[in-house]
DNA sequence: CTGAAAGCGCTTACAG
DNA sequence: CTGAAAGCGCTTACAG
């Protein structure tokens, strides 16, 4: 019943399904319809035009499914992201997608937490996903169970941040460097005792940064037990402001305070710097602090924060490059790790130490 | 060939892609296996240890796209988000896939560029998603188009935050209230002065807002006009930290300052209280100031920043409802509208207003 | 438990 | 352009 509509009586249209009722309502073959709908030659402009409008009119999409069904890659890809509450996390989750999009990949992205992990895998695999990229931070034995399946399977695949996974191609950043970077400046700048904020846990994560921080001082000599400190153990764990006041209100009271603080995050860095001025101690003049991921926040903070900057864009470039050549190589099995550099960004909250 | 698999031999396994492979593989009848899938009475215990045994080891799972082109609903939501860099937003989707997981649903997550709308859109109707969101501000005709295809079709849908859209089933911060909310707050401590930070532009929750400072105002027999004062057209419109800076470096400079100040958001506030306080001026004692969306950091400056909370859980739980009652009712076709009230949280940044 | 059959919504030759 | 047919991977009766 083609009647002229009228916007605002709000006529049930019945809803169209199928390409076999979608022709019947247009009047066309459904071989025809199926040939617009998939671009091919040979169609008369008129016809084009009248299943496009048809089209727009009803509101019919074809259905992914049976397209699917009969062979059409599905251009998806899964992305598993540990939380949505760590803007760097969010950051890459952001860019990956639309790094993908512009691939002509639509992405499917759940928050992975402890118990729905094996079904949210599942899914993946049933929508049949082209390729499965990991997000931040997740219990090592089951996600290198899932990735023994992956190679198993010939699934391309990639882990974004958590560096140690066994069999996983990688995109990590070089947290050892990072240290090394920050720990080199802090060392010209005459710093030679360093209070560890939050820098603790068993996360593969700060161990590599802690053996950042080892090899560099004991390039210079020094002995990481000796000229390093930390007080994470007399509070409960959090990452956040709060962690940081606490941690420095114990710093200030102890008599040979350390001259340099590295935070593990820029909250608790940012934390500990509120403490510190709350309590008269002036930053950068008698104490140095640095943060990391350099989020927006160190630049408004009085005075800024020298953070280490994750390089998020290059990250995921690197991942989707990761993914790209395992889908044109299906063949090839070699196991890439990636280690992206990282950047020091200085900003006012180190100096020299005090004399 | 079922032999014994050895961990580190990377042999590849052929991938099982369906049911009858599947079922040829355990060496018994597809029927079989699909009830075993779809854990149907009357198999013995020792079948489908069998099969499920089977699955694990061969990581097969039955295809997705098969199962819904035989009816199986797909339990699927679509969530359209304008972007990932604004906290409150990312929560907003973090909390809404939570709990539309836990009720059953898995959901493809979307952010929407304007190029890339009409494509996200078709790619979710083709998934034959059950629902679709909306989070955050997008372009509104375009909007109100989908909007009436998905009324047409009896799609369910919702849309966060954006209000005034014709047609739309819709939960949002009751913006006028918090602007009621804050005004009676800074009018209880003496302000009748007020600067405006950011608060302009075409985006209707801006309106909202400035609609709710008007009536309040007017309640206290004053003009919006005349008690208000706004700065934004002097500077390219942004909406962080250093915006509110350049706007705060401008008022601080004007001779008859407004004494409160009321902020587009938390990083707008901030950004205008650290150059405020840059230059001398103390807050709350020479004046006070206040964001929108109480982020973490709102904690985290000195004073700590009065600002409004979205009720974030309140919001994405309505949204919620929403969507489940157009569910469970599709031919209830009557628009709903659910107005979240705001929680105002004071802080520090906010106090007596100078003699 | 098995096996053969129909059908979901598509695409893709093939003959007209 | 049309129309009939096969087949993608499933589920679901149905007869054994």
């Amino acid at each position: 019943m083609p009647s002229s509509r009228k916007a605002d009586k709000p006529r049930p249209v019945p809803r169209i399904t199928s390409t076999a009722e979608f022709a019947r309502h247009v009047g066309l073959a459904r071989t025809t319809v199926s040939r617009v709908l998939n671009q091919q030659p040979g169609l008369k402009q008129k016809t084009i035009d009248r299943v496009q409008r048809a089209m727009a009119e009803t509101g019919f999409t074809p259905n992914a499914y049976a397209l699917h069904l009969k062979g059409k890659r599905t251009a998806l890809v899964g992305i598993c992201v540990e939380n949505l509450l760590t803007p760097p996390a969010v950051r890459k989750l952001a860019g990956l997608q639309r790094l993908l999009r512009e691939n002509g990949y639509s992405s499917l992205i759940e928050v992975l937490d402890p118990r729905s992990g094996q079904k949210v895998i599942r899914h993946f695999l049933s929508m049949r996903v082209e390729a499965i990229a990991f997000i931040g931070h997740f219990a090592e034995a089951e996600l290198e169970r899932w990735i023994a399946g992956f190679v198993n399977q010939g699934l391309p695949h990639v882990v974004i941040d958590q560096h140690g996974i066994k069999e996983a191609n990688t995109v990590t950043l070089d947290r050892a460097k990072a240290m090394a970077e920050l720990l080199e400046h802090l060392w010209a700048l005459g710093h030679r005792t360093f209070g560890l904020l939050g820098l603790s846990g068993p996360l593969r994560s700060t161990q590599d940064r802690l053996r950042g921080l080892d090899a560099t001082l004991a390039q210079h000599g020094l002995l990481i037990a000796a000229c390093t400190r930390s007080l994470d153990h007399l509070y409960e764990r959090r990452n956040d402001f709060e962690f940081g006041r606490l941690l420095a209100r114990s710093f200030a009271q102890i008599p040979d305070r350390p001259t340099a603080y590295i935070a593990l995050n820029d909250e608790i860095a940012i934390g500990a710097m509120h403490e510190f001025q709350h309590r008269g101690l002036a930053v950068p003049a008698d104490l140095s602090i640095s943060g990391f991921n350099n989020q927006d926040i160190c630049e408004m903070t009085t005075p800024g924060l020298t953070s280490v900057d994750q390089q998020i864009d290059a990250t995921i470039l690197a991942a989707t490059e990761v993914l790209q050549t395992q889908i044109k190589f299906p063949t090839r099995t070699k196991t890439v790790v990636r280690m992206i550099p990282p950047a020091l960004i200085i900003r006012e909250s180190t100096g020299r130490a005090p004399a």
